[in-house]
DNA sequence: TTGTATGCGTTATCAA
DNA sequence: TTGATAACGCATACAA
């Protein structure tokens, strides 16, 4: 592989010339330019990035640490929603991603900041991680840039993208209670997300909004996963069959209902009413096709990128950003007939 | 930042001590070594890969090069989980990802060799290229180790990971003859996928091995679209009501078939046998449930990266792998009933 | 068992 | 406008 010293040797200058050349100072005549630029394509040259990243201490490089990158993430195409969009703003303001996957085995052998020295990232987006994750502290310590999606932290170096999930959630109930609902339940995540406790406030709101008590009973929790909301719709649906909707924090666990429901005889949405949450690809496919409150993921991935790069050149104060959801009703939701 | 430097003056030892005792050396005294272990713990040290990469010309980095890493692969999890065993593999052997994603302008700017040597990657693991892609010659000229996923290319430097195509249609369409079906249509991508020749070719040894003459009326393509799949599908249905059984060169074209026999009024699988390729996962949430051939995605995605480091430690001569496929029969297909 | 010196490919400082 | 030289952090050949 070509180095500048062997275009510096060809074209009869020094090593710094060259460098110069290349890079675009003006301080370099323009014939020696057009000379060194001719010997560097004849030699098929490319700029070495590792040994620039070591002298000018910048990799343009960004961590995207993802908690658990497998499979059981593959059915909400989330992640990878998520990341595409991140992969776009990354490219575009010119840095380039590595992909750390992380998993508990590997955060006891390696620190954050170990991890993030290692390989001199100049920042780092985070995805996937709960609440309670050990690397949490590790960041809020660091001095590395991190953007977080769907974790609302903030610091000097800590900046997160979320959507208004409070809002959403309002949304999702008062359009229910818009349909003439009274008997509205709520299928949670865990406690541990943020993100559920948001959307237990907006289903809170909403109900209070329009004068309707707030029932703990109607509250329960599905881990986000589909099988376990199944379980858990399945009994409680079996016990309150007076409950006419179901406002579910994920599509996955609103598949979970449905299949509850099929299993019970309970028909929907002529019988039960249905609001999930995300919008994920097989919303549309399912039957009935699913109402829910949309996520831009795109979006959330590019904007946390923007937002990092943004911070990584001191160009902003902003370490906040925060997307709408939208409405989107389908067939899984209609007026209660009483 | 700590380095080596640093924890030579702190232990009163020179560099290259540091250097050896912390990677392992046998020829330093057990005591220094504890003690500089100690002060490296201290500092909180981490080594700094960039600078080990320049020395040592080597990165252990891999690089990913997805075509066209964009939400429109998000339906069909494909380029998701073959990602997620890339990473798994790469991990597996010490080795970090890169991600690269290209498109026609990128391309354009940059070369695949300069895209890979200014990032100093060992190896490179392509992805979602098709055959076609200008990219492909210079993989071939190249003399970095390159993997490619569902692309048949061989040489010293170049392999690839697919599944056995050719039998994998040959299951599907076999399944629908036992049937009793007959008059089986094709609908398959395009013709610049390697793949699609593959499937064409197991389709017509099926029918070949079966006694069925092949009909060139009965193939067309879906350009692996869900909408072109239905469109295509429609009018070739409307047209040709004496089939009764149709198998698709994905399970998007698939989808895109079921809507269009919906549309039609065919009832499927009543009126028509749909079978399917690759096992999506909304393949389990269509109505009917597709039966189609199930290629172990992830399993691909780690074959790959597998095969990539075997190679750059020359600890291999395979240049193929060859993954099979599985028949999986759902709700899309019965018995002919004449 | 330890240290000195050199180099990896690049940019930056300073002098010419 | 150009060049000699040092530096980035590390590994290694060679010497001690």
């Amino acid at each position: 592989m070509a180095t500048i010293k062997d275009i510096a040797k060809a074209a009869g200058v020094s090593v710094t010339t060259v460098s110069r050349a290349l890079n675009g100072y003006s301080d370099v005549n323009e014939k020696t330019r057009i000379r060194i630029r001719k010997v560097a394509d004849e030699l098929n040259y490319s700029p070495n990035a590792v040994a620039r990243s070591l002298v000018m201490s910048k990799t343009k490089t960004i961590g995207l640490l993802v908690s658990e990158l497998n499979r059981s993430g593959a059915k909400d195409m989330f992640m990878f929603e998520v990341m595409c969009g991140i992969n776009d703003a990354a490219s575009d303001n010119d840095y380039d991603l590595i992909l750390f996957s992380t998993n508990p085995a590997k955060q006891q052998a390696k620190s954050y900041s170990q991890l993030c020295r290692e390989r001199q990232v100049e920042g780092v987006i985070m995805q996937g991680i709960k609440s309670h994750d050990p690397y949490l502290q590790e960041i809020i310590d660091s001095n590395i840039p991190c953007v977080l999606v769907d974790v609302e932290l903030e610091g000097e170096n800590v900046g997160h993208v979320t959507t208004d999930n409070v809002f959403g959630s309002q949304m999702a109930v008062k359009h229910l209670i818009n349909l003439g609902h009274e008997k509205i339940a709520m299928l949670n995540g865990h406690d541990q997300a943020a993100v559920s406790r948001k959307r237990l406030s907006g289903y809170r709101k909403a109900l209070e909004e329009a004068g309707i008590p707030f029932k703990e009973e109607y509250v329960m929790n599905g881990e986000f996963r589909e099988d376990q909301a199944e379980t858990v719709a399945f009994n409680f649906l079996t016990r309150n069959n007076e409950v006419t909707a179901m406002f579910c924090a994920s599509d996955l666990m609103a598949l979970g209902v449905l299949r509850a429901a099929r299993r019970i005889g309970i028909s929907v949405p002529e019988k039960l009413s249905i609001v999930g949450f995300d919008d994920i690809t097989l919303a549309q496919y399912s039957h009935p096709q699913l109402t829910t409150i949309a996520q831009d993921k795109y979006q959330m991935g590019y904007e946390a990128a923007r937002l990092l790069t943004a911070m990584l050149e001191k160009s902003t104060k902003k370490r906040r950003i925060i997307l709408d959801n939208q409405l989107v009703v389908r067939e899984s939701t209609t007026q209660l007939n009483s």
